[in-house]
RNA sequence: GCCUCGGUAGCUCAGCGGUAGAGCAGGUGACUCUUAAUCACUUGGUCCAAGGUUCAAAUCCUUGCCGGGGCACCA
């Protein structure tokens, strides 16, 4: 490696410094340590800890040093004075903040109030040959943040929070829906006919059978099929993959939870869904007031009210919605003063829209955006829906709902369509549409006979936003998609 | 794909035609309770890349690369 800066070169001697010493900067095992935390938080004077983590922090006098140690549940401070370590006090001198270390002594507590482990002992676990940010002023290079997430999560206390969080909020959806009964399965995540969503797929190659596979876009029809096969509660956590745009809200590879239930409707697919965003709310949160933040002390960002995730939550139809938002005439006016009323709106639509994406538009921006707590649209019109089961009493709706919360949709849900003429029907002109092959084995599933079905899915990565307040989808997933750097 | 903003030391940033800078980190020395340790001295650069304008370009222009935000697509 050449042309190395010398902060790099400086590690790397110092590297062999430790080799001539004996010390193997890539060493062994360092078992039966207590976390930061719980070095901490079990704190009695002069209790004997054992621990280990990444140094941080240094504060180095002649004789003592003060310095901080960090894992994930936290930082610990250490001391090291020359009676207390005798001959090892000399390898502070060799040590870089990066490095891991391991080390044993008892606790005690600062005249400055902090508890503190004083060192007996200290061993060298591994060199880091790279300078970390600087903790105070951390990563501000977005760029860099999500391309070396390592290192995020090494500054930010922030970046960390949120990825625990998303751990512990995924733990707790699957336990509720155990609870409940649900089953967890898996269904291709390689298909031959990518359906179940409107959406473009990603295209690979399986070599050896010499066909193309189509990375799924959603796991719906596999498990209607496992409805069709006698289980009358399924759940599946897990990737899909949409060859869409990127954006605040969209990654490429985003984590959905589809749900289905037999026997039920879309109206207790809402109520689960709503019992099941509280429960974790309470559970991981601790409150159901979420996602807000105060204003910056500069003031340079301004303050973010919480959501209110109180229930019972709303219900509404997407007409009385769209008739507040846009006028009580609305449905009533023709076509050419739809266009025109929105555009007094501040409503931007595309000459090419159809007239109900015309109203659909204004239902987005009107309402949908600015939507901070949660609101469950119901009895959206069929066009818009066309896979869904028709409402009884009025065949223009379907019965199902879209869950919105912070201006963003976080769950559909469904009554499912389980009628497999007009399943064919539907499903043909959509391929048509998109010039895509049926899936006749989905079809012939259906005229088995699936059970009416009540059907959810959950954005997992939206949820996380919302319960975190994070504003950016590539803040909830560790390692979002980026364009290779040169 | 379109619009817009950005890319300068390991990190955070300033400089915006006239010798490439600061704070922190790093190095050397001092200091036995520090915590953004302190004090003194000090090293460090393909200013994203390639062209162009100019006596002179980090700075102005063009193109490209990567990223943020917005729009479109979508969940």
């Amino acid at each position: 490696m050449e042309d190395e800066s010398e902060l790099l070169a400086l590690r790397r001697a110092r590297l062999e410094t430790w080799r001539g010493m004996g010390i193997d900067p890539f060493g062994g095992p360092f078992p039966g340590t207590e976390t930061c935390r719980q070095a901490i938080e079990t704190y009695a004077d002069e209790r004997a800890v054992r621990v280990a983590g990444r140094l941080i922090s240094k504060r180095e006098m002649c004789k003592n040093v003060f310095a901080h140690i960090q894992d994930e549940t936290g930082k610990l401070q250490v001391y090291a004075q020359v009676q207390g370590l005798g001959d090892k006090f000399a390898l502070w001198k060799l040590l870089d903040i990066g490095d891991f270390i391991g080390g044993e002594g008892t606790l005690f507590t600062t005249k400055t109030g902090e508890k503190t482990v004083r060192l007996s002992d200290l061993r060298i676990l591994t060199k880091s040959l790279r300078p970390i940010p600087s903790q105070w002023y951390g990563l501000a290079d977005v760029e860099q943040r999500y391309r070396q997430r390592y290192v995020d999560l090494i500054v930010s206390e922030e970046a960390r929070r949120v990825l625990l969080l998303r751990s512990r909020i995924v733990g707790e959806v699957r336990r509720f829906f155990e609870e409940r009964g649900f089953i967890e399965v898996e269904t291709p995540m390689m298909q031959t006919i990518a359906g179940g969503a409107a959406a473009r797929p990603f295209v690979t190659r399986h070599n050896a059978l010499g066909i193309d596979l189509y990375m799924r876009i959603a796991p719906e029809l596999y498990l209607k099929r496992l409805l069709v096969g006698g289980f009358t509660k399924v759940f599946e956590i897990n990737r899909n993959f949409r060859n869409e745009g990127v954006s605040r809200r969209h990654n490429p590879e985003f984590t959905m939870l589809e749900a289905y239930w037999a026997y039920a409707d879309f109206e207790a697919m809402a109520q689960l869904v709503e019992d099941v965003i509280i429960t974790v709310a309470q559970k991981v949160m601790g409150t159901l007031k979420v996602g807000g933040r105060p204003a910056s002390e500069d003031g340079s960002v301004a303050a973010v009210e919480p959501i209110d995730l109180t229930p019972p939550w709303p219900r509404k139809p997407y007409r009385d919605l769209v008739r507040a938002a846009a006028g009580e005439d609305w449905f009533t006016i023709s076509p050419a003063e739809r266009r025109e009323r929105c555009a007094k709106l501040g409503v931007e639509v595309s000459p090419d829209l159809e007239d109900f994406e015309v109203t659909n538009q204004v239902f987005e921006k009107l309402v949908e955006a600015k939507t901070r707590n949660p609101l469950f649209v119901t009895h959206l019109p069929k066009e818009l829906v066309p896979l869904a089961k028709q409402n009884s009493a009025d065949p223009s709706v379907v019965d199902v709902f879209e869950l919105i919360i912070g201006g963003q949709e976080v769950s559909p849900g469904y009554s499912e369509l389980n009628d497999p003429v007009a399943q064919r029907q539907r499903l043909t002109e959509q391929a048509g549409e998109e010039q895509q092959k049926l899936d006749e084995d989905f079809l012939a599933a259906l005229e088995y006979g699936m059970p009416p079905a009540g059907g959810i899915g959950i954005g997992i990565d939206r949820l996380v936003m919302t319960l975190t307040g994070a504003e950016s989808i590539r803040d909830v997933i560790l390692f979002p998609l980026l364009k290779p750097k040169a």
